[in-house]
DNA sequence: CAACATTTGTTACACTATTCACAATTCATG
DNA sequence: CATGAATTGTGAATAGTGTAACAAATGTTG
């Protein structure tokens, strides 16, 4: 519905204000200013009250935000109230410290199940994961309702393995393979890439 | 120079060339056009020459870029001839799979020295480093010319660590913490986090 | 060697995003 | 209950980014 609408730098930056309001609850903080907010994210009040008057009036005047109710509507409106599965491809160094990583699940995000196009991964235990070939794909996706692909495959392989995904009805991918993986229309890919930020850092630090 | 005129968004976008033209030369070209590049990337020819012309004129009208030359000018720009030093900070299972990933090595990027500071951890070997306590800090940045940290501790951490680290003369912090740190003026941050890039990706994705 | 197809670098324009500023409202306080 | 301090939501102003378009230059081809 406001999907088209909304700019994408505001979508992004949904996340962060959840964050906060975490933090700010954690404290003991029941009611909440744009300013506090802005405060502990280093953004102006201003901007963090336009964003969230794309998607409707949470605040009262003078007051400020109710925070419960506030990190309700925006869990509402990024979809963080659905539980979200995922399955992962690639199961080198990286896909096993994915595999491990204990941050997903408390946020709404599961792996189940894990792949590998490599003869000498396929079948071995991973965790709690007995790794899958790439030929159980499409069944795991319909019968298990996967939604996201994470991708940790060599890059050469990525683009390959992305494209089995979308055909396979995986709607988002998390990629992090440094490459720009061409996608369809409407897949939403989201790119995990400490080279280029390092890159890019570079330039900054260099000359002093 | 230059710093303060290009707008960052243009800096981050340099690593991308970069890719695009690796993965050219890779394939034989020697002379490349926009077009080409943007093909690669998925971005309009007219951003590219834009993006480029903010660090001088590296083509010839007719004719395109010759490769070797555009990408040795990006690099440069960059600052991507030298190489650069870093320290891990966080020696849990995160940053144990920071410290064995060998991606980092091959653009430049040298992991030096491990620390943590859970008494538990120092003086433990993980792969070719013995884990330093949090007061070894200072001289290791200075000794061993530091200048990036990376940081792989809990969250509740991060924020201690990221101004450790700044207060003993690093530059850049690439950060795999879940907050947003606060830094002073000067100091480059780039922050790694999954869970953000998954929590925006909802959106699009749910109701269909 | 003339005509043509390419492609750059750049200027002008269109679009997007951020900040400002203020009316409207809320609540606390004397 | 009147005054004042705080804070939202928003329209207008400002700032920033991306795209289109084209002159100038290059190389190719008949």
């Amino acid at each position: 519905m406001q999907s088209s609408e909304v700019p994408e730098v505001v979508v992004l930056r949904l996340p962060l204000y959840i964050r906060a309001l975490l933090q700010l609850q954690h404290e003991g903080v029941e009611v909440v200013s744009s300013h506090q907010i802005g405060e502990r994210l280093h953004m102006t009040p201003a901007q963090i009250r336009k964003d969230l008057s794309y998607f409707g009036k949470f605040g009262k005047q003078g007051r400020g935000y109710c925070l419960k109710i506030l990190l309700d509507e925006l869990r509402e409106i990024l979809g963080l109230t659905e539980d979200w599965r995922a399955c992962l491809v690639g199961m080198g160094r990286l896909g096993r410290a994915i595999i491990n990583y204990t941050g997903f699940a408390p946020e709404g995000f599961t792996i189940v199940a894990a792949f590998d196009s490599s003869d000498d991964q396929v079948g071995t235990k991973v965790g709690q994961f007995t790794v899958r070939p790439m030929s159980e794909l499409s069944n795991v996706v319909n019968d298990m309702d996967v939604s996201i692909g994470i991708v940790a495959v060599p890059s050469a392989q990525a683009q390959t393995v992305i494209s089995q995904l979308v055909d396979n009805g995986i709607k988002g991918i998390l990629n992090y393979a440094p490459v720009a993986p061409y996608v369809p229309e409407g897949i939403v890919v989201r790119n995990i890439d400490p080279i280029l930020s390092l890159q890019s850092m570079t330039f900054y630090l260099k000359d002093r």
